[in-house]
DNA sequence: TAGGCCATCTGGTCCT
DNA sequence: AGGACCAGATGGCCTA
């Protein structure tokens, strides 16, 4: 019936409809789930029409739809009507039913956001605070534009090696870029790879790119100017900066990172940034809030 | 304790 | 008309 019945949350603290108002939330308890409803001129307690609503569908056995579906029969019911001819408890479930909708999209945006945080080349793990949302944001596309580079470097120097057969350069930048996946065994690229799902995308046998994912967003994460210095290659420090631990003395950030010996650091992060590379920065950043406006 | 981040509510606007 | 999208407001949680 209702959407939100469909996907659970990727927050804990994204409750359901069910959630909210069946169990208590943490900290806040049921009246921070409720009372932020009734900021502007809703009183602090549903209507009792709407809490009998409420309660005859529990008990009609459908648990998981429960207050959807007195909301669902409310709003069908009053969307018959004009809104302003609508009772107070119908104007209710008419609103509870847009804010349910509303938490379902954000739940969704979460998810991809998620998403998106999987297949980024951080720390993944317990010890390894998530990315916020507007570092994953500008780490993605920090991210795509290192692989974008890596691909027209690695095109470049297939162009090289095949010299004068122009016609065979592309096949092979296509064979290659192929072959690139098996070709590093246990290296493998994708997410499977723990902790460090794709972020040796920048071959090993190819010069470091321009990329630093985290150099736009480390003035995010740190309010106050000035960025903080390119991270050496070999020492890690505690914190990239995008990334927070969960308490001071958590596992330095170099122990969720794979390092693998010999071998550079794959993770862009620890490359020196290159002044060909823009990155998203604290100033684009307020540029890019602007622009939107 | 201030600031960052987040979830949620809410009203407005746009789209189908 | 209903839903999606958006932005502002608000309050909670967490960290430095």
């Amino acid at each position: 019936m209702d959407s939100d019945a469909s996907l659970g949350s990727s927050r804990a603290s994204s409750p359901e409809v069910d959630d909210i108002f069946l169990h208590s939330r943490k900290g806040g308890g049921f009246s921070a789930a409720v009372s932020s409803s009734t900021m502007s001129d809703s009183p602090a307690e549903l209507s009792a029409e709407l809490r009998n609503a409420m309660a005859m569908a529990a008990a009609a056995g459908d648990k998981l739809g429960a207050f959807k579906a007195a909301a669902a029969a409310a709003a069908a019911a009053a969307a018959k009507k004009d809104k302003k001819q609508m009772s107070e408890p119908e104007l209710q479930q008419l609103r509870l039913k847009i804010n349910s909708r509303e938490r379902k999209r954000m739940h969704d945006l979460n998810i991809a956001m998620d998403g998106l945080r999987e297949v980024m080349p951080y720390a993944h793990g317990p010890s390894v605070r998530k990315l916020s949302k507007i570092a994953t944001l500008l780490l993605a596309r920090n991210y795509i534009l290192m692989l974008t580079n890596s691909l027209e470097e690695m095109k470049r120097l297939v162009s090289e090696i095949y010299g004068g057969h122009h016609h065979h350069a592309a096949a092979a930048a296509a064979a290659a870029a192929a072959y690139h996946p098996s070709a590093c065994g246990a290296m493998a690229h994708g997410p499977s790879l723990s902790g460090h799902p794709v972020g040796h995308s920048v071959h090993p046998l190819l010069p470091p790119t321009a990329a630093t994912l985290a150099t736009g967003i480390s003035s995010v994460r740190a309010a106050p100017p000035p960025p903080p210095p390119p991270v050496p290659p070999v020492s890690h420090p505690a914190s990239h900066g995008l990334l927070k631990s969960p308490s001071p003395a958590s596992a330095p950030l170099g122990g969720a990172f794979p390092h693998w010996s010999g071998m550079p650091c794959p993770c862009s992060m620890c490359q020196v940034p290159s002044a060909a590379h823009h990155h998203v920065s604290g100033a684009s950043l307020s540029r890019l809030s602007a622009d939107t406006k």
